[in-house]
DNA sequence: CTTGACTTTGACGTCGGTGTCAAGGGTTAG
DNA sequence: CTAACCCTTGACACCGACGTCAAAGTCAAG
């Protein structure tokens, strides 16, 4: 197929096909008129790289799920290089998170400052003291296992295990 | 005193205070040479502008703080249109944070059907249960106030009371 | 007078993932 | 043949908050 069609298809535009191709994510072959030439793998490509970009990853983060498919595995996160980037993002998201309950503990201080009265509204007026409410999230005693959320300063890629199957 | 000082004092750049001039944030008297002069209100401007974009607002969210001390009050964030601004931003981080969450528990995911033996660490193991944990964080029965964290649909500016003094 | 530190305006570069336009060539239906 | 699409490459636009460079003016010290 061409351009066209597998824009259709995956629900892209040609341009980020070019793209893509571009950055080196996907190749295509050309036929005599200088098209470019698309398959049923180069779709699954492009399934791949349009569902991690939804999930937040980068460009660049979805090369090792493309050669992972390219391989010929079935999913393009069951290689250890995907994994890794998924532990990576992982790491990201958590950092994200904090910084941001950081953020909104900041700002319904202000808020309250700035109104002595009482004017916050129930949702305004939680400030879940320090994220410690998600440390001991659903959990009466911390190190149930299950109920920790985000560590203090989410190792996450720092466990005593030697992460089996690294690059 | 003239750019480069308020830049020291501050401790911004010279460009960034010419930025911010010209997006209508500051202004300054000129000298018989043309160089700008700025006085201790300005300093306050530029001290209160880098003060909300640390704490993540845009520079045009900036506005009517600084038009709130320029105003006479004592700080920018007591008036109505302050607060507005406040509560919007509340309302954005909490819906950065909801997003970020599920993007979380979208990962673990990925990463345990990647990963079918038992390879996450305690932190990415776990997925608190599409937030629930947050919803009834620290608290055994709902509705005790301090205690819902994020509502389900953040609704924040939709409660009962008419919001007494918005613009 | 010269040097050097400061100032001015103006304009381009950054980053990511495209949208959009331009100018041209290929292909197909009528 | 022509219209109407499809395709090609190349290049500018975008967003936000500046960084950086250029060319030129100002001013104080030596």
């Amino acid at each position: 197929m061409r351009i066209g069609e597998l824009a259709a298809r995956v629900g892209v535009s040609t341009r980020a096909l070019r793209y893509y191709e571009q950055q080196g994510l996907i190749s295509a072959r050309r036929g005599v008129n200088g098209y470019r030439e698309y398959d049923e793998a180069d779709v699954r490509l492009v399934v791949e790289i349009r569902s991690l970009l939804a999930s937040g990853f980068s460009l660049e983060d979805t090369r090792p799920f493309l050669e992972c498919l390219r391989a010929g595995n079935e999913a393009g996160g069951s290689c250890p290089e995907s994994v890794a980037v998924y532990r990576r993002k992982l790491a990201e998201v958590d950092a994200e998170i904090r910084a941001l309950i950081r953020r909104r503990a900041e700002l319904t201080e202000q808020l309250t400052s700035a109104r002595p009265g009482c004017v916050l509204s129930q949702e305004e007026r939680n400030d879940h003291a320090d994220d410690g409410e998600l440390r001991r999230a659903g959990a009466p005693r911390r190190q149930t296992g299950t109920g920790r959320f985000l560590g203090g300063v989410v190792p996450a890629l720092q466990d005593d295990r030697p992460d089996p199957g690294a690059a």
